[in-house]
DNA sequence: TCTATATTTCTAGATGCATCGAAATATGGC
DNA sequence: GCCATATTTCGATGCATCTAGAAATATAGA
């Protein structure tokens, strides 16, 4: 009988946010080039809300992928790399 | 502009098969044991019908995560290294 | 052939999720 | 304070997915 832990949960979170083509887009995104806003995000999709976009990066950042950082009223996204590393080490070839 | 192609499609649909607790649980078994059936699969679980667990493999084999190999009745599902080694390494921790 | 076991397919219900527009919040500049 | 821009929250809608039970399929053995 497997117990599930908290790191599974984490990488369940994880997992869940990379299994949807947007939120991939945005991780690969950000592991080409560091320190992008919301809208710069928003400029390098096809067509989505800002609402949808950030509804997105809540998720990725909420799992621990993207750590963010505020300067006025920007926020400028950059992927972590120890979790990519250690779960999804594919982000970062 | 970023582009969608064969292998992102790929990445979303394995992240999306373990992006789901019951479904990591099953790659994290098979990672720990090779060549376990399908109610073997079940009885290490916490009660899952035979119908979910069918619906579960099927996506995690679709994807390309787990291999599977007939022998009458049975069949015995392994972990596709390479397929995690590229995407998930975690699972092989 | 009949039976038992393993697994899948079918059908349906309940929940979750992606998406958007509109409204709300936050910050900086004038 | 007022305005412009960036981002989030709210509310709603449609679609996907998880789940299970029942029926169907597959295979081995008596």
């Amino acid at each position: 009988m497997i117990e599930e832990n908290v790191e599974m949960q984490q990488a369940v979170k994880v997992y869940k946010a990379l299994g949807e083509p947007t939120r991939l887009k945005i991780a690969l995104l950000l592991t080409e080039e560091r320190n992008l806003c919301c809208s710069d995000i928003g400029s390098k999709l096809e067509s989505v809300a800002g609402s949808t976009l950030s509804h997105h990066l809540k998720q990725l950042t909420d799992c621990g992928l993207l750590s963010l950082r505020k300067d006025g009223t920007y926020i400028y996204y950059s992927v972590n790399r120890e979790m990519a590393e250690k779960y999804a080490p594919y982000l970062l070839a």
